[in-house]
DNA sequence: GTCGAGGGGTTACCGCCGGTAACACTGGCG
DNA sequence: CGCCAGTGTTACCGGCGGTAACCCCTCGAC
């Protein structure tokens, strides 16, 4: 291998999936010992290609919120009515945490107190589905980027569809079409309500 | 003091409250030797008192839970349309946890992996909350006791307002009757669309 | 072939944490 | 006086995140 990149981003790559593996199997609250025991390899290794805890969980955690906003934008984007639209984002974001759901305490919890990097905060992955979905409301509602409503519809959402999901995950996760239906009727007529105020003016 | 609970209640009254004074100074992070040195004590002492770090939380948490979701549930109960006391509810919760944010904040996060206590799961305070709002919910939908609508909508709700003061906190906390305007209207938006489905029949 | 230089890898450590065992002090009681 | 019970302390354990110091293997220069 005499590449441009010698042979460091693929080691990064093979420590970053036996992180994964291990995340998947023992939860979120794992130790980099441990990390490192599951590669082969010891501690000042992991070190070194992430700096510190925050910096692996950060490299981990954005794989797999790159991934999952990916498959939630296009099933945001994509073609039918808007309350088919929203339907098919909480139907993806539901089927995906039931499937993987190591992975998405992962990335709900992590960003909360343990993945503070030294070098910079850690864009969470609700904090960037919060952004993301900020600006397609404030589109949608011609609202002005960075519109206090729009934010705030923005995060609400985003918080309810999770705390909904988080509940029923706990709680056994069956009847996911039914919490699909819910919580479209929920948000739907949130954002019925929402449009009606809106084009009756007040912007921000 | 010769009273039936000579000075055990009243010695760890006084542990707690020094608890409170170093977590509202310190953030929900907090050390129990920090504790036990603002007490003036020493740790094994703590741990007589509250079995383990979790014991210690779930004891600080349930005094602020308690007042707090008493405080909500006068605001909800009490006179008024019931988009008024949807208002006063909201606004509640918010002037709380702008008044204190780091109560607020070791509310919320404290349950999240560090107050598993040894002894039963600690049913943290937005977790109790969701719950009340549930009774509510589904008295108010005529809906029987644990109806999953009822469940759903009450996780949905109590997450939806909780991100969004959440992202409101740490963004400045300005505009406080602004948020209230807008979780008021989104909650009614959604609260409206449910009533309509749940009179046109579908109750479990 | 021999010798340095360098870098990937390890061991062994630090300080802090939650949690606990074992000991010291002090007062009542026969 | 000896004894006991309770209360508080010191001193420790294992494990964590993080790091310093060393070790050894390779590679190029002479």
């Amino acid at each position: 291998m005499t590449l441009p990149l010698p042979d460091r981003s693929a080691r990064r790559e093979a420590l970053l999936e036996a992180a994964d593996r291990i995340v998947q199997r023992d939860g979120p609250a794992v130790s980099m010992a441990s990390i490192a025991a599951e590669a082969g390899i010891t501690k000042p290794i992991l070190y070194r290609h992430f700096g510190d805890k925050g910096g692996l969980y950060a490299a981990l955690a954005e794989r797999h919120t790159d991934r999952l906003l990916a498959a939630l934008q296009d099933a945001l984007a994509g073609a039918g009515t808007p309350r088919a639209r929203v339907e098919r984002t909480v139907r993806t974001y539901l089927a995906t945490i039931e499937e993987e759901p190591q992975v998405y305490r992962f990335l709900v919890h992590s960003a909360e107190g343990e993945a503070a990097s030294a070098h910079g905060q850690v864009r969470s992955f609700l904090r960037r589905l919060s952004e993301l979905l900020a600006v397609g409301i404030a589109a949608e509602l011609g609202l002005p980027a960075g519109a206090f409503r729009a934010e705030i519809w923005a995060r609400g959402i985003v918080g309810m569809v999770q705390a909904a999901g988080d509940w029923w995950l706990l709680e056994g996760g069956a009847d996911r079409e039914e919490l699909v239906g819910e919580l479209t009727d929920l948000l739907w007529g949130a954002y019925a309500e929402g449009v009606r105020r809106s084009s009756r003016g007040g912007g921000d």
